[in-house]
DNA sequence: CCGAATCATGCATGAACGTGCACAACGTCG
DNA sequence: CGACGTTGTGCACGTTCATGCATGATTCGG
């Protein structure tokens, strides 16, 4: 049996059940509780399930969908460890606009509860991310819903962006290269993330390292615009090197997520 | 039995109850008081209950409803039976807005694929449910997130609500009664419903059979301006002949979910 | 004010856990 | 064809967690 497909009998069951246990699961496919264990750890850092001692839960919330639920379980633990990188740069009292993307999302399912954060996203996956305890208070701009960016779009969005002056912009970025700047594979994508560029006060960028030194079709906004970007060490390299010297502060997540 | 799953019936029990005995959890659950006493102080640091002396009661600011992804997990094959149902009567090139509430979710997740539809929410989870395979536009309708009802509320959603006029109108009722008429747990959702039954072709409600007969304090709209409702047989009584006479056409679901 | 019930705390125990390591299966590239 | 990196798996190790019990302290009701 292959581990996709064991993981994905799982997420079958928690759905159907509501919870599983490691147990009886390693009994049931005939394989060690370590590896079961391994499988609900991964599938809940890809938000698929909560970890429970002795097993797991079906996750509260809405269902990812599932082109952006695809990315977000790619490289899940590297994606946490740059979404808790980047918390700590929220400040109290901000508003702060997360764009769509995959390691958005891991941000907003991470946001930090010892501050007030006014949170804004064209994003339904990140406004339902955002940890109902936390008490942020989330406004969602609508507009005809894109399902492969996992955003909405239009002009009905982009007339609410319009509005809008952010203290800071969590921008997802397809491409980021020191010559080509921010870059999104969609037009209207990057319409609207090229107005709120503009409008607020201060950009960071949360980029894995295969994102560096990489360029999509459509510009969104130079890097000298960019005031913070938060990367991994394996990302060091040329790219890397280039980026550092626009003077954007390079911020190195901490793999352990801490 | 998992320590959060015991936790979380816990909770469920609170919230059904009001309150909730240590020994009495403790002889439930085939676990020893102090396991209980453990769970009850766990609880209530993290704000979900109040100890008191011999038990715990539920928070004085504690949700009538609890929020959406709960609900949603509730009785799901039976709202998914009412869901079936209620897709056999969305007609191709219809603008269908589906309104937040857990059964209304589950038709987002099984809207028809042989039918083009236009879908329009204010809620997020409904707009993230529909199957991506359909090809369905989805606007989504924005404003301020409210995780109780699971949907975008304040003036802005009222806005943009007040510019549609849908074929149809899938309304979620908090209670639905003859006399009462449907009826919802939150103001200004109820205000948001109350314009699109006004401005809609068409009206159907989906109701499980323990919302038939209640009324919750905010009025919306009378029976008789709901042309169709779904539910089940198990709803058969007083409440649901007087829904009978008042003229809407009543569907009851096939429990096997055809 | 007294007895009984309930509670918090510390401790012991076994289950579940994460981590590091070794090994096998597999695909890739020279 | 063989060397190599990748990936999935199981095992051993020490650690953490949940639980029940014992012990005093606290609270409640009369």
């Amino acid at each position: 049996m292959l581990t996709r497909e064991r993981q994905a009998a799982i997420a079958s069951r928690l759905t159907r059940d509501g919870k599983v246990l490691a147990g009886e699961l390693a009994s049931d496919f005939a394989v060690s509780e370590d590896t079961i264990r391994r499988d609900l750890r991964e599938m809940a850092s890809a938000g698929l399930c909560e970890r429970v001692y002795g097993g797991a839960l079906a996750r509260p919330s809405a269902p990812v969908p599932p082109p952006l639920h695809e990315r977000a379980q790619i490289a899940a633990p590297r994606k946490n460890a740059l979404a808790a990188a980047a918390a700590r740069y929220l400040v109290d009292g901000a508003t702060v606009f997360i764009d769509a993307g995959s390691a958005n999302l891991a941000l907003a399912a991470r946001l930090p509860v010892d501050r007030r954060l006014r949170i804004v996203t064209h994003s339904p996956a990140v406004a339902l991310a955002v940890p109902p305890r936390a008490q942020h208070p989330v406004t969602l701009i609508g507009g005809r819903y894109d399902a492969e960016t996992g955003a909405c779009l239009g002009a009905e969005a982009l007339g609410e962006v319009e509005r809008l002056r952010p203290d800071l912009l969590v921008l997802g970025a397809c491409g980021l290269d020191a010559v080509a700047g921010v870059t999104a594979f969609d037009p209207e994508d990057a319409a609207i993330k090229r107005h709120l560029a503009r409008s607020s006060a201060a950009i960071m960028v949360l980029a894995t390292a295969e994102k560096l030194g990489t360029a999509a079709p459509f510009f969104v906004v130079g890097v000298e615009a960019v005031g913070r970007i938060v990367t991994e060490a394996a990302a060091k390299g040329p790219a890397f090197d280039a980026l550092g010297e626009t003077g954007a502060e390079i911020v190195l997540a901490d793999p352990s997520g801490r």
